[in-house]
DNA sequence: CGGGACACGTATGTATACGAATAAAGATTG
DNA sequence: CAATCTTTATTCGTATACATACGTGTCCCG
């Protein structure tokens, strides 16, 4: 044994290797991470053009789906963070892709929604997505493309849309 | 059509739904990043306890595998940038769960290798991890879930040790 | 052997990401 | 109706994550 790269220097103190057969390249967290940051890569890569990040994209997308939403829901919507789309909504005011009022409604809540620049932009930004999905996926079959979807879909509790969705109490 | 959800209240100004029939929950960026989400929550909830996060987990097995790495191989092999693997260490040095000292054959590179403490909490953490991925990997039946890691290996690029592995261009 | 290319670690700036705490407004309950 | 609980948004602190730039050291090739 022992055929592994090691020191082999006289080395100071002991090296303690660990003894475990433990393999961080098998485990679903490092894999995942992994994957999601190839991703990130892509698209970054990809819609540079546009100055946005994967969430930024997510949350533009989603408010103009809705029109308008409160800051809240978009964040569940998104998987966001109350703290997190916070962040996110105040760079795109920053740069007016979207604008907010306050809920006549309810005096907590704020509105967002698109400006007419965040539309036009979003619409661009849709048709280039596909590419970089495309990018992501390059390694894999149609056929493992759709599983691989699927069973992410499973994963995260999105896969039956009647049940959870996005909706809330 | 127009059987979408959508504003319907008189808006003081126009909604700007978008005329898009993208599906941001099938795609698989977002799906990557939820899942990934979803373990992040799981590890914090399960490895609690350690204070340690996925990513200092990830570099102190990788450390106790090899006996003694260099800062930059370690954030190759732990897939992390220079620039993030260097607060890795500073905070697990912190902590006094690794050592450095300055590489005998190289006046530009460190070893980092763990002392007793970090040797003893990298085996007691990865005694735990099995649980959290367990509980990630939930909703998923045996079978599912040895595709979902082969998928996953697969679009990384790690399902061939033979080619990549750890080296860069 | 000498100079350019490259590697190593560091520092800075920006952007997620989330826990925790807070203030204000709404909902609920007795 | 008042006390309580919840919801909404914000703020603070910490930790990835990466681009970029920098200084130092090593390597390679002519």
């Amino acid at each position: 044994m022992k055929s592994a790269p090691r020191p082999s220097v006289g080395a100071p103190a002991t090296p303690k290797a660990l003894a475990s057969d433990y393999v961080l390249e098998q485990h679903i967290g490092h894999l995942l991470r992994r994957a999601n940051q190839r991703h990130v890569a892509n698209f970054e890569k990809g819609m540079g053009r546009f100055d946005l990040t994967p969430t930024q994209f997510a949350a533009l997308v989603k408010i103009g789906e809705r029109g308008e939403v409160s800051q809240n829901l978009l964040g569940r919507m998104t998987a966001m963070d109350p703290a997190t789309i916070q962040g996110v909504i105040q760079r795109l005011m920053a740069r007016k892709l979207i604008e907010r009022r306050a809920d006549p409604g309810d005096r907590r809540a704020t509105l967002l929604r698109l400006t007419q620049t965040g539309h036009d932009l979003a619409l661009d930004a849709i048709a280039a997505i596909a590419k970089v999905s495309e990018t992501t996926l390059a390694p894999l079959q149609a056929r493992e493309r759709a599983t691989l979807a699927e069973l992410l879909r499973k994963l995260t509790g999105l896969a039956e849309p009647l049940a959870t969705d996005t909706n809330l109490p």
